[in-house]
DNA sequence: GATTATACGTGAAAAGATTCACAAAAACTA
DNA sequence: TAGTTTTTGTGAATCTTTTCACGTATAATC
């Protein structure tokens, strides 16, 4: 199958709204519905659709339940997928705080980071010894991996995730890694997103005032 | 000007790359050099350089100064950038926490809650009540805001913002804002962006399975 | 049961982003 | 200083993503 990247997420977000419109009681939509509340049109929802053989009926829309199912089926739902995080930061803490991944498939299995000062192996998730990456995920046979430490450790943290057998990975470290072709990585730079949201809000006001005189 | 987003967003890290570079008293490179760091091709950086009139020098590719003084004009380093927070949770948190923002013009001048329990007015930057939110953004000029609330709170915070004079907002409230047009959202969903991983990676063991048969 | 209205599904067109290909400028060489 | 090499800068071509346009199926209406 083609990656669609774009089409893929835009999937998981049609699959989040509808749980949530399913938990207030509805039982059929239409596309344009689905559009509004994502904020795109219904033809892009159409489209994402035909892409990967979800349909509906024509004139009468959309089943919550049958699309919610063919949305779980083709987005593994029912695979259980566990997680490590490197990196005990702020990031990374933050992650492993944050409760909705459970819900959605998503198991956050151990912390990994450098300073003892912060591990605590009964914790759950524990936080781990760094040294214990490579066996830990080589054991339990984890396929997805946070990387969340200072960019200059973030090659290392990488290499020992690969040889481990990560598949994955989620990179907050601001820098480009050097990986096999076959590691997905997606490369996540809050500093950057909110840079660019100042810099357009600086452009828009010179284009502006620029327009006006 | 164009919005040309994803060359801005290269920009940035160009930027980013460069004061490195410095720091380790490269003076010159090539357009190659740059690529090969940033994971790109050299086409691509000199194609968004152009698209911006950054220039170099034929056969003697650029000059580090040189180069990061126009970048830092045109992403407008000078101008100083404040930010306000709301939603002073997990990621509100580690956003006030991070220390790499200051130096690049971001200020995070306040954040916002509207549990007491959190507040601080004399920390810096102060935890404050929601309530001033409104007041606070419009006395002190601020443009730049961080949504950092449930999705339930988000819309309700984006319009006091917008009222209060916000141009541009990062989100990460998994849901789709209603907002005029003239403001700048920039959508940071970080489950949506671990859960692509997770499907990434079964997808393509999937792929690898079906073409071993 | 025939007619009509509505919303889906999808090729084709358009828009947007990347890559190609090459002319031209600058530096180095002899 | 003439010739060669290297790297930039950018139109044109390609690839990707989104939007358009419309045929078709289905529910509702008469």
């Amino acid at each position: 199958m083609k990656l669609a990247k774009l089409s893929v997420m835009r999937l998981f977000q049609y699959k989040e709204f509808l749980i949530r419109a399913k938990s207030i009681g509805i039982k059929n939509l239409f596309s344009d519905d689905l559009a509004e509340a994502m904020g795109t049109t219904s033809t892009q929802v159409r489209k994402d659709f035909s892409l990967f053989g979800l349909s509906g009926n024509k004139r009468a829309g959309y089943k919550l339940d049958d699309l919610l199912a063919q949305l779980n089926e083709l987005l593994g739902k029912n695979e259980k997928q566990r997680v490590v995080i490197v990196g005990a930061g702020n990031i990374g803490r933050a992650l492993m705080k944050y409760e909705g991944f459970y819900k959605d498939g998503l198991e956050i299995v151990a912390l990994f980071d450098s300073d003892p000062n912060v591990y605590n192996e009964t914790a759950t998730p524990p936080v781990l010894p760094l040294e214990h990456l490579y066996e830990f995920v080589n054991r339990n046979k984890i396929e997805v991996g946070v990387i969340a430490v200072p960019y200059h450790a973030a090659q290392q943290v990488l290499d020992i995730m690969i040889l481990a057998g990560i598949k994955g990975v989620m990179n907050f470290a601001p820098i480009a890694l050097r990986a096999p072709k076959d590691l997905y990585i997606n490369d996540v730079n809050l500093k950057l997103e909110l840079e660019s949201v100042a810099y357009f809000v600086n452009a828009l006001k010179r284009d502006r005032t620029k327009n006006d005189v």
